[in-house]
DNA sequence: CATGAATGAGCTTTCATTCAT
DNA sequence: AATGAATGAAAGCTCATTCAT
């Protein structure tokens, strides 16, 4: 009897429908965008009822945002001691991302959309830019700690052209060749690490 | 007859059409991306018919890429003989227009639609995004043929970080200051300049 | 034994939620008509689950008759002895609630939904519109007994256009003077009273 | 060529439609009220796509006050030189009207819509009501040129309660005798007649 | 008994596109 | 060549009603 005591009443929820809706938005966002996400087709896709979404989502914006938000960019941070190591590991994975079927399509929805919708870019920011960029901060506070940067260096500016160096390839030429993140690591070592640049 | 020789028979199209409707349309998918991009309301903007927009154009993605074509960067190459300034000038001006409204919106629904309109992509490339890093490999050869840079410099990866870094500082934090563009400049100089680094 | 002997097995149905229920349901009715009435709506507001509603009544149409026939007109009958008195008294009251926002709306309603649910017609008619016209007739009634009126007078005749006057009044212009029960009654009276017309 | 020369540029519209669609309207704002009356019906009834009432009327009130307008009570005014005859005639007439299949729907929606689309209202207090009471008023007004009436009759309230007694009659009782009309004007006449009320 | 969840059908409205002058 | 009219297909959202605890 005492088993069923903090039983909510009421008809329980179908868990599986929120994971089934949110999985298919956030498909359906990558591939085609916000302005083409359409609830109809996501209740059709995923065998739900429209006031089924309706109900825990108010609408299109907050289904949307909902489905961004279970992103969340979580990789261990690694160490092997070796900086330029450490960065071009991470580099290599940004770069895998980047080159999957749709990889940049939902960063060009939520620019697209910001002006309209400004939600989505906050959570893309916070969930998958600023995580990444953590990571990579991280790599170089370590290097700048065991003294390996020259004084005065802008971290976050170094983790700037990190990244965004495969944002400009992609947009300049789609294929991103395999030693990219060795080419960039490099360069930007040398431009911050204390008695590189020979 | 010499009035007539260059007359094509029937009705002159209008001229003054094809502008504004490229223009307006240009506008649109500047400030709400393509899929918001309505060909009714362009037509109404232009106070034309719709069917004048068909007879040109065989259908919205060919009317956008159109309007996209339109657009083309060029600015003077500038040759101060200070690779750095010219850098520099290169990016403020880049910083200026990121900055403003919709700075990023067009980028984002060229990303957003790639899979499914890829011509606006390729024409973004070809129109936007390759003529302003040719600009920037142009004061970096220049600098390699005055002897400044270090043996075996990959000019493009430098291009790609330039470039880049402003993205990803606009992804990250949509504020990006005055003096960024000297900021990554110093870093990349210090990594591709020969003696640079000490 | 006692204490219970009149209580149904199982849980008690919770009597206050009836009367919310119904309360609600007819102000909706009363403000916006039937076809808007949503029990969606009647359950929040009521702070009920829409079961609880469906369990009591079988659907949106007996909710609404129900609730019209909590309504009932019942004005105690006024006997001044002076009937142009009384029924002035009648149809000034009448006047007030005609005039109350939405005064009309219920009786629109009930109109608009005859041919659909005439349940609502039958309700109201029974005990909305004969209450109040039979206060009306034992007035005339009574003036009959004391010989005020002239032989074979059609009493109900002279209700309908006592209350009627009303009706027509509101459709054509909505502002109805403080005056008018006491022109219509004297108009009606002059036609009606023995002796009267001269 | 002349006689084309003020022909409209464009495709000319299809002038069945609009008709066609007002007639479907008004049928389903009278016989199911506004709030029923869907577009999506009515397109279909009339063989019509919705764009092409949406491109004539911007939306369902401007529909449903565009259909109402259609309507126009325009009766000849008889003028038989008695009085109580005409009066009779016309009021014939209503009762007729009234007691069609839906007769009073109409009216009934119009009263229940009034706080939430105001227009059909004052519409159909307009085209509908002023029309018929203007008849009456008319008759009214000749008679008392000739001296028929008493001094300083108000018109106005006779005609009230010649119309509302329909009104009142069809909430009690819907089923309206023959000779409602003539007992009506003979009350009304009685008191407002001069000599009237032996 | 009462609840919260789920559903199918419907609503108004907009869009890209084609027709008929 | 240019126009206004027409169309089929969808979109976002709401409602009356039923289910599963």
């Amino acid at each position: 009897m005492d088993s069923q005591k903090d039983r909510k009443p009421g008809r329980p929820r179908n868990a599986d429908l929120d994971e089934r809706v949110l999985k298919i938005t956030l498909r359906q966002l990558s591939e085609q965008g916000y302005s083409r996400l359409s609830i109809d087709s996501i209740a059709e896709t995923a065998g739900v009822s429209k006031p089924s979404i309706y109900r825990r989502w108010p609408g299109k914006a907050d289904l949307a945002t909902a489905a961004l938000s279970t992103l969340q960019v979580s990789e261990p941070v690694v160490d092997t001691g070796d900086t330029r190591q450490d960065l071009v590991g991470v580099l290599t994975n940004f770069r895998k991302n980047l080159l999957r079927p749709n990889g940049m399509t939902l960063i060009g929805t939520v620019l697209a959309e910001e002006a309209i919708t400004p939600e989505l870019m906050e959570l893309f920011r916070e969930r998958i830019v600023k995580p990444r960029r953590r990571m990579l901060r991280k790599i170089l506070e370590r290097a700048d700690e065991r003294g390996e940067l020259k004084p005065a260096v802008e971290i976050r500016a170094a983790v700037h052209m990190l990244v965004g160096a495969f944002y400009a390839h992609y947009l300049a030429k789609p294929e991103i060749g395999k030693d990219f993140p060795q080419q960039i690591v490099d360069i930007v070592w040398a431009g911050i690490a204390k008695g590189a640049g020979r």
